[in-house]
DNA sequence: GTCTATAAAGGGATAGAC
DNA sequence: GTCTATCCCTTTATAGAC
């Protein structure tokens, strides 16, 4: 590619990343496309020129990543989710974009409800049992609610801690939540 | 009281009420004065008479309920805790609109922190050892991911599912959380 | 006391100059 | 291609009529 489109990919990858920072800190509605262009160093007709509108600057700033394929027995499942407790402590700002909207901004609420959803039918798959949904669900509420506690609210209880310890005291309530086989 | 008085009170009171709804359906940003004052049908320029601001309409709306007091044992602790599970199945719509709010509005924000700290706090003085702090802002955590799941993210498959059968599975992860001393 | 009219501010979006 | 200037809408908040 030419020199131009290098530039230009560079400055979108920049008000991408200020709008993920943005959206994550504040939320969809209170972040604004002017406070995105400035933290970006552009001007805001830029922002408008590069993704349209508001929308479209959220939606391409929360790009999911999903979690890792396969279907382990329930308690390298327990380790996995606990895994994923260690990247959420420095979380992707993406992510932490999507978490920090859910609650207000409809399409972040659906994007949530996506990801948690694929996320409970993963773990699902690796429970037995005629409730396995409702148990992967509530686990998946509890990775939730810690995440929301230390990634968003920032409650002194939970800041910095030590992932292990979190994970340590974590492992026995998420297995318990497997279900009573185990083998 | 005069009937003049009384009246006014009773106008007040159905104006809250639609604010606790709306404030708990959309969130602080995206509610409106006109929204709160066409649900309660009363002019929009009357709710700000009553009230002064949006700001002091919130502050209002959500007259937080305290939990009970008391310091029971570890295991009575675990089925307080579900039970307020069940009163979260029946959210007070002021804890509600509080709740919805709290990722994105900073003065919400500050009253979760108050409210889960106060918990967090009486629920440490029930746990033993030195992680009990630690252990009681999980297991509020825990609490708070499946009521966000529950009630305000909507999932699907916490939809309909009776509070026993919630409280059933949740109860030995929480157990586990109190720590190893099962007297 | 209640409502009409409007001010004031903020932010999304657009047209056009350079 | 980038920025200046502006439009237009929404919403909070206020002033004053009835």
């Amino acid at each position: 590619m030419g020199e131009r489109a290098e530039r230009r990919r560079r400055t979108e990858a920049r008000i991408l990343d200020a709008a993920r920072a943005l959206f994550g800190e504040v939320g969809y509605e209170r972040a604004t496309i002017r406070g995105v262009a400035k933290a970006a160093e552009v001007d805001p007709a830029l922002v408008m020129q590069y993704f349209g509108s508001k929308q479209e600057l959220f939606r391409h700033a929360v790009r999911v990543v999903p979690m890792a394929e396969g279907e382990p027995d329930p308690q390298e499942l327990v380790e996995r989710l606990l895994g994923t407790l260690d990247v959420k402590m420095e979380l992707p700002q993406s992510s932490l974009a999507m978490l920090r909207s859910m609650l207000t901004h409809p399409e972040a609420a659906a994007s949530a409800r996506e990801v948690l959803g694929q996320q409970i039918d993963r773990l699902a798959g690796s429970i037995t049992g005629d409730d396995a949904r409702l148990r992967a669900a509530l686990m998946t509420m509890v990775l939730l609610g810690v995440t929301v506690g230390h990634q968003l609210l920032e409650l002194d209880e939970l800041r910095g801690v030590p992932q292990d310890e979190v994970a340590r005291l974590l492992r026995p309530a998420l297995r318990a939540l497997t279900g009573p086989d185990v083998s």
